[in-house]
RNA sequence: GGCGCCGUAGCCAAGUGGUAAGGCAGAGGUCUGCAAAACCUCCAUCCCCGGUUCAAAUCCGGGCGGCGCCUCCA
C-alpha cells in the first residue's frame, strides 16, 4: 500500500481510494498565459509519478484531472496584447503545454477541463448559489465575495493564526474592496473590455479559487475527492480558499490528501517568471541536453524538497541515464541459456527495493538506487558469464516495469529512435568502419569514429561488433 | 513580525535511534589496435555547540547558514 505525506496532517498516511479501486485525483494545472517553465513541470511531472505509482505498483483505476485556468488577470491581458480572443491565445499555450508535456513523458490525464469551458462555467455558478444559500458570501460593486469569518474551520490547511493576519503582514491591496483582507472573489465583476459570462451572480468572470472547486467535484464526483495536488505556493491561499468553497458549499470535507511538490530552484532562487530566472523546455532543448534527462533530474531527488537546478545536474542526468541504455544495450548480447540463482535474486531484491521506495511516499531517489544496484550486479554477472538468457530476459522485465513508474527509459528510446544523423548512413559508415578495422587501417577507422562523434553519434566495439548510440 | 522547510563526500542525493544507499566526477587496476563500455579497488562520520541514550546523521535545546509561504505564482 501506498504511503503519502498529507500536508493537511503534515505526516505519512497510508492511501487507499475512498471509493472502489479508482483514485479520484485533482491536480492544479497551469495558468495559460505564457509557455510554462520546468518549474510548473516539476509538479506536473511528480503529480505523473504519484499517479504511474496508484496505477502500476498499487493497482488502481486512476480518474485524474488537471485543469487549465484560461481566463485571469494575465490570460485576458495576454490576449489584448496578441490582438487575438482569449481563446485563441490561451488555444496556443495550451497546445504548447501538451507538447512540452509529452516530451516529458507525462500521461495524460483522464479529464483536461479549461475554467472558460460552459459546463464548468455553470458549475461555478451553481457553487456561488450554494454558497450564497449556506450564508457564505457577499456582493460588492458586482462582484461576489467569500466571507470567511463564517467558516471557523477556514485556515486548517495552511495553518493560519486565527486571529487572523498580523502586523508586518503584506495584505491585499487590490482594487476590489472587501470587508476582510483576507476575503477573496468567487466572481469578479468584469470591466467594459473583458469577456464575461453571467451564471447567476451577474456578468463577470471567475475568481482563480472558484474554478478549481467546481470541476472537482464536478468531474470527480466528490466530494470528498481522493487527492488533491499541486505545487507548494498554493497552499496558501488558493488551496485554502478551494477548501473553503468547497466545504461551504457542500458542507462536506474537500479532499482527503493534500500532496505539495517543493519548488524547482535556479541559483538558490524559486524559478518564476517573475524573477526573470526561468527555463522553459525549448531553451533545455536548445542547450543540447535531451528531455529524457530532465525528467530524470526531476525525479533525483524527493519531490517535497526543494532542488536547485543547474547545467551541471543536467550533465550527470545525461551520463546516469546513459549508464542505465548502455545496460539494457548490453543485456541484448546475453545469448547462454539457463538461468543462474544469484541473478535472480539480485533481480528480486531490486524489485522489493524498488517498490518500497516509491510505496514509502514516492521515494524516486531511492528507487534510481535501487536500478543501479540491478545494473551493477547484472553486468557483475555478464562479466563473469554468470547469467542466460532468462536472466537478461528478467532483469530487462523488471527495468521495464520499474520504467511504468518514473517514465524515463521508455522517453530515451523515443529520442533514441530519432538520431541527429540517418540510422542508415550510421549503419553504412559502420560498416566502412569495419572494412578499415579489417585491414588494421585504424587511421581510417578512428576517423568515421571522431566525425560521428562531432554529429553526435559515439560507437562502441564490443566483441560481437560495433554498437551506436546517441550522445 | 508570523508560519514552515532544509544544511550528508568535489557535485547531485537516499537514509530519521544501532556503527553512512545510489549516481556523476576523480585515482589505480583488468579488458582493448586505440577509444568506449564493463568489472574490481580507493575516495564522508553527516553545519556548529550542548543535552538525552548502552547507542544519534537520525531525538531535544541553542546557535550559524540557505530557501519558501504570509500578494499573482507549480
Amino acid at each position: 500500500m501506498l504511503r503519502l505525506y498529507n500536508t493537511l496532517s503534515r505526516s505519512e498516511e497510508p492511501f487507499e481510494p475512498s471509493r472502489g479501486n479508482t483514485v479520484r485525483m485533482y491536480a492544479c494545472g497551469p495558468t495559460v498565459y505564457a509557455r510554462a517553465h520546468i518549474g510548473n513541470f516539476r509538479t506536473f511531472v511528480c503529480v505523473d509519478v504519484l499517479r504511474r505509482t496508484l496505477k502500476h505498483l498499487c493497482g488502481y483505476e486512476m480518474h485524474e484531472a488537471i485543469n487549465y485556468t484560461d481566463v485571469d488577470d494575465k490570460t485576458i491581458a495576454g490576449a489584448q496584447n496578441a490582438g487575438v480572443s482569449l481563446r485563441d491565445y490561451t488555444d496556443e499555450l495550451i497546445r504548447l503545454f501538451r507538447q512540452d508535456a509529452e516530451q516529458l513523458g507525462i500521461e495524460a490525464p483522464e479529464e483536461t477541463p479549461r475554467a472558460t469551458d460552459e459546463a464548468n462555467l455553470r458549475a461555478m455558478g451553481d457553487m456561488i448559489l450554494a454558497l450564497e444559500r449556506n450564508g457564505h458570501t457577499y456582493r460588492r460593486d458586482g462582484s461576489t465575495y467569500f466571507k470567511i469569518a463564517t467558516l471557523p474551520q477556514y485556515g486548517r490547511l495552511a495553518r493560519l493564526d486565527p486571529e487572523g493576519i498580523r502586523a508586518g503582514a503584506r495584505v491585499d491591496n487590490d482594487e476590489y474592496s472587501k470587508d476582510d483582507a483576507r476575503d477573496f472573489v468567487l466572481w469578479k465583476a468584469s470591466k467594459p473590455d473583458e469577456p464575461s459570462w453571467d451564471v447567476g451572480a451577474g456578468p463577470g468572470r471567475p475568481g482563480w479559487h472558484l474554478e478549481c472547486s467546481a470541476m472537482a467535484l464536478r468531474l470527480l464526483g466528490g466530494p470528498p475527492i481522493d487527492i488533491h495536488a499541486g505545487g507548494v505556493d498554493l497552499i496558501f491561499p488558493h488551496h485554502e480558499n478551494e477548501i473553503a468553497q468547497s466545504e461551504g458549499a457542500t458542507k462536506e470535507p474537500f479532499a482527503r490528501f493534500w500532496m505539495h511538490i517543493e519548488h524547482l530552484l535556479v541559483e538558490n532562487e524559486k524559478m518564476s517568471k517573475s524573477l526573470d530566472n526561468f527555463y522553459t523546455l525549448p531553451a533545455v532543448l536548445a542547450r543540447g541536453y535531451r528531455a529524457s534527462a530532465l525528467r530524470y533530474l526531476l525525479l533525483s531527488s524527493h519531490y517535497r524538497k526543494q532542488l536547485n537546478f543547474t547545467w551541471a545536474g543536467m550533465e550527470q542526468a545525461e551520463e546516469s541515464l546513459r549508464r542505465i541504455g548502455d545496460f539494457l544495450a548490453r543485456l541484448e548480447t546475453v545469448s547462454a541459456g539457463g538461468t543462474y540463482p544469484a541473478a535472480v535474486e539480485a533481480i528480486e531484491k531490486a524489485r522489493s527495493s524498488f517498490a518500497g521506495a516509491l510505496t514509502g511516499d514516492l521515494n524516486t531517489a531511492a528507487g534510481l538506487a535501487a536500478i543501479f544496484d540491478l545494473v551493477r550486479d547484472i553486468n557483475a554477472a555478464i562479466d563473469a558469464k554468470a547469467i542466460g538468457r532468462v536472466d537478461a530476459d528478467a532483469a530487462r522485465r523488471a527495468i521495464d516495469d520499474f520504467d511504468c513508474v518514473l517514465g524515463v527509459v521508455t522517453l530515451r528510446r523515443a529520442e533514441d529512435a530519432q538520431p541527429p544523423v540517418p540510422v542508415e548512413e550510421i549503419e553504412r559508415l559502420i560498416e566502412e568502419r569495419r572494412a578499415a578495422r579489417g585491414r588494421r587501417d585504424f587511421a581510417a577507422a578512428d576517423g568515421i569514429r571522431n566525425s560521428l562523434a562531432e554529429r553526435g553519434i559515439l560507437l562502441e566495439d564490443n566483441a560481437g561488433g560495433t554498437r551506436w548510440k546517441r550522445k
